[in-house]
DNA sequence: AAGAAAATTTAGAATGAATCTAATTTGAAA
DNA sequence: TTTCAAATTAGATTCATTCTAAATTTTCTT
């Protein structure tokens, strides 16, 4: 693991919200000021793609990424906002269903977040 | 409901696949030659803003459409290609430890599709 | 420790999906 | 039939992400 995998591995994994690419980029440069977006690339796909972090991708958002632990999300429709949720743990069944084949899965559940609620009770009578 | 919007409603929900808009676009070019890219655009996130389709967002793919109907999809780690599963409904459970604030959820299953296990079956044995 | 080979980083161009803008057309309603 | 809103068009624009090639750093070999 080279210093910047290293630190962009910790940035993610220490993180309570689910950072983008600009987000990890801000923070990384504050201690390497002339790292470059590239990097971050690279090493969000290489981290990736050995399974240590995970992408969140959601319709008309950039990817976002999350330390790997067992958890799912809460998406609000309105503003993209994401949330942690635990829900049971459907491993067992889906293996038991699929076999060997299965890899993992990714649940999202939709719903409107206290602030687009508020935001929408405020604007509703018009 | 306008022409084009119904016509890409049915081509969605006709399809077997889980089409792109390049894809829709071609189908409904070879009946209106002269229709353009930003009306698929238009109407599939008019369609999808009021839930008459879906829209699936995998990392790194171009999203994809597909009809409504409850089902989950699996998703293939190598290749993305998508398929459906129709898992147990969690519908109940969710809105039980959520409420009210429960939309609907979206649940993907990753696994490695019978043609690249092929391909690396074949592969392996460098 | 020196030299070679591999991996990583860099800079910036290129891609590609999706959105936006402004003008034009359609089509429903008055 | 005029009017007004909505839909479509054409094309430019945005933005996230990937790519390429050169430079730098790290690791390996002897």
């Amino acid at each position: 693991m080279t210093k910047y995998e290293a630190e962009i591995y910790s940035i993610i994994t220490m993180s309570t919200e689910h950072l983008t690419v600009d987000q990890i980029y801000a923070e990384l440069k504050e201690k390497y000021p002339k790292v470059v977006m590239a990097t971050v690339y690279n090493n969000v796909n290489k981290l990736w793609k050995t399974r240590l972090i995970r992408k969140i991708s959601v319709e008309n958002m950039p990817d976002r990424y999350d330390r790997i632990i067992n958890h799912d999300h809460l998406v609000c429709q309105r503003c993209g906002k994401l949330a942690d949720i635990s829900f049971q743990d459907l491993t067992a069944s889906l293996r038991e269903q699929m076999g060997e084949d299965f890899l993992f899965y990714d649940l999202k559940v939709f719903y409107i977040c206290p602030d687009c609620r508020e935001w929408e009770r405020k604007h509703k009578h018009k």
